[in-house]
DNA sequence: TTCAATTACATTGTCGACAATATAGACCTA
DNA sequence: TAGGTCTATATTGTCGACAATGTAATTGAA
């Protein structure tokens, strides 16, 4: 039950998965249309295969398509990123709940060893941890949950949005050592089988976080205000 | 900002509702196999038109389908049940806390009069009330959340995979009047603007359905438990 | 008989062409 | 010039055919 990620297999697997990073990304531009003869020359798969990767798309709210008239990537908004935090605020609180009372004791060690390699990393290149580790840790809870529905709607949904946002928002900010003391009182949480702590850890974390972000999207220092980025749409 | 659930406009979208009904309403049995010709010739449509209607009934986690082998409809499990109402107490309890600050007075007010009627079927006829009754109040309160993450994953996720479930174990029991009783607290909140009681008092009010769908689930005297529904599968 | 390999069949994946719809431009009218 | 209609063009939606993959049956050998 480790919950692979699914190998690409056919070939709307792999246009798919190609076209959610160039989205993701930033190298297809947020709030831009989709012209399936254009992917279709650009990927070298016919029309069919585009069609089918789009509607995947579309499944995981990256793109937006209406009928008879396209597809367009979605737009980044301050209030897109809002609304998402409040759904991730959401599930992860009870992705954490439930973590404390489903997750393996061999799960919890991992939890407990990823900490210990980024209480390290923090120590020497703080850089390193934004990136990766907080997603590995939120990562690990949102397995732990053994709760699949919850699994798919994180981690093939809601997750991608966030990157992209993150992404494109250039966020790699500070925030670093202050959110891994959060991680490790959620750990304990779950080590203790607290459910009721963790999830309302986590909720805390979460939108801690947001309140971040929010604070970010407003002083005028940010290199990427969210306006300026709608302006490549066409 | 209605909402309005997006009339059919081309053939696929018609085959993708006509498809989710007859899965939702079992005449197309749980566990089955959806053929692509098969299905091609029932509804008339090319095998294109299917193949778009069931990658969409895909990420709406009805159907499963596996690379180079064929979609099934998914199987109805005690556990299925669990996690989806897990995630129901989850997402329904955040909107129940975006409503309380973002419902429209309009919009409240509504909501009470909705009760009302309720109110009214509730003293005739109880069966009334839990089909529809209780779908249009989480509906509406869903809506008032103003998240449109939030509002897609619900409306056209979560709730009818639930009424899935409904239908196929005949759930038209008891619980009728507390559970109306419970509706009444939790516009209470949201008329008051209190948005930590109104989460609460939603979450509780979904667990307490779970459980009482659990009860139904493992005493024997229920016509079908899920463990018979699974016969008809091949 | 039992197991393995091979063959034949059925189903899904991919493709290019045609039909239906929307968009942009030309043309006409007031 | 402003507005509207019509035409031409581009884009999406739908279709049937072919390729690739999986599945079951058949055959053969031990």
């Amino acid at each position: 039950m480790t919950h692979a990620p699914a190998p690409a297999i056919t070939a709307a697997d792999k246009t798919f998965y190609t076209l959610r990073t160039d989205i993701v990304e930033g190298r297809i531009a947020a709030s831009s249309k989709l012209s399936e003869a254009e992917l279709s020359t650009k990927y070298g798969v016919s029309r069919a295969v585009i069609r089918e990767a789009i509607s995947r798309l579309v499944s995981c709210h990256i793109v937006e398509r209406k009928a008879n008239i396209g597809a367009r990537v979605v737009a980044l908004t301050p209030e897109g990123l809002i609304e998402l935090y409040q759904v991730r605020e959401s599930l992860e609180g009870m992705a954490a709940r439930l973590a404390a009372q489903n997750m393996t004791p061999a799960q919890i060690a991992e939890l407990n060893t990823l900490l210990e390699q980024h209480a390290a990393s923090v120590k020497d290149s703080q850089l390193y941890y934004q990136e990766a580790g907080d997603v590995d840790f939120h990562y690990r809870i949102i397995i732990g949950s053994h709760n699949s529905q919850l699994i798919t709607l994180l981690t093939e949904g809601i997750y991608h949005l966030v990157r992209m946002y993150r992404v494109q928002l250039g966020m790699a900010g500070p925030r670093v050592t202050t959110a891994f003391a959060e991680h490790q009182h959620i750990a304990q949480a779950i080590a203790n089988r607290d459910a009721e702590l963790a999830e309302m850890l986590m909720r805390r974390h979460i939108t801690y976080s947001r309140q971040n972000i929010e604070h970010k999207l407003h002083s005028p220092s940010t290199k990427l205000s969210l306006h300026n980025i709608n302006k490549e749409s066409l």
